[in-house]
DNA sequence: TGCAAGTGGAAGAATATCATCCGTTTATTG
DNA sequence: CAATAAACGGATGATATTCTTCCACTTGCA
């Protein structure tokens, strides 16, 4: 009982947590933030109190699903490889928020964020490096002449946030199959 | 107590279940259909009982909301001025669909609807009523080369519906012109 | 092999929602 | 203007759901 709070994990413990994270995406893209705990766990092939032991509640565990959320967002858009117009750069990260662990979480914690976003500096600083890169790709495009100047990113976000959600009464690829279909259309309609 | 089931309600009893569609409509927009009764009933003015006496479940009182909703898309469809080329017939169909009466709710019964359709003549009659509506003039836009192939009535309607739904972030107002807003790069996007 | 770290899941507490019931109020009718 | 049936409100007890803790048991690791 020395212990350190930040010692690192036992080999099994990270793999829960691991499992854990990615059951909670999952079952949160569906079903949205307030599926209970109890089934948290179950998806992720645990018991509940496990689940406590890593996120002491609710609300952590979001919070840790958000931010991971944007950490990737934020990667693949600093990792434009540089040889792209504006314009291609812009589709390959429209396609990317596509994917369910991106576009289908994003649009199940967009209500959540928008009422615990102000009250956290870190989810704070990390939506905004999200929108910002975003954003500058976004008028990066509209610089090129290539996008219509009409609509901004934040906006474009909220957008594409909007189609990508999880459609839980189909199955997980059909779903991720219409919102690929949908967003190609969105991108037609964003051409200048 | 010889009350005949049909009998005309009475004039305040009537007013009092207006508001209570009314009232429930906009709420379950914003929130889902899982809003507690309480809450609808406050939201139009009533207590509890007055709720339980007009639609004696909830069931009855989404699919009263669900009904009404689809009779007023069919109705929108069939007065299709003759003028109006398929193109603009559609553009009509579609911003219309940006209301939120419509939309919105639309939006926030599509789970409820995907798992209680089938079970319920009417609500399947009145799904595939609407639905072949909305197909024909899809068509008949895509007949005149004004409107891509590549998409069929039910999935453009759905794609609809995701862009329509009630951001309960915003304003009711707000919601509904970036719903509007969105509507047009859908359309845009589906200019042949 | 020893033991601290980790685990599962039963169980009690806390909460939320349902749905009924009945004393009171109101519209309607003659 | 009464008389009366219809409608109303909202307190209330029943139910269901979800949270969270706790501890006897298991397991990775030095």
């Amino acid at each position: 009982m020395t212990a350190n709070p930040e010692a690192p994990l036992r080999a099994d413990a990270r793999r829960n947590r691991e499992r854990l994270l990615a059951g909670a995406a999952a079952l949160i893209s569906a079903r949205g933030p307030d599926v209970p705990m109890e089934e948290i766990a179950q998806h992720a092939g645990v018991g509940v109190g496990t689940l406590y032991r890593r996120f002491p509640d609710r609300h952590t565990l979001v919070r840790a699903l958000a931010a991971d959320m944007f950490r990737r967002g934020i990667a693949l858009a600093e990792a434009d490889p540089g040889d792209l117009t504006g314009w291609d750069a812009l589709v390959r990260l429209v396609r990317f928020c596509g994917e369910p662990e991106l576009g289908a979480l994003a649009s199940a914690l967009r209500p959540w964020l928008a009422e615990h976003r102000d009250a956290d500096e870190e989810l704070r600083d990390l939506t905004m490096t999200w929108l910002d890169r975003f954003e500058r790709t976004v008028r990066r495009a509209q610089d090129e002449g290539a996008m219509r100047a009409d609509i901004g990113g934040a906006e474009l976000l909220n957008l594409i946030s909007l189609v990508s959600c999880r459609m839980p009464e189909l199955t997980a690829e059909a779903s991720r199959d219409a919102t690929a279909r949908y967003l190609e259309i969105v991108l037609d309609g964003l051409r200048a």
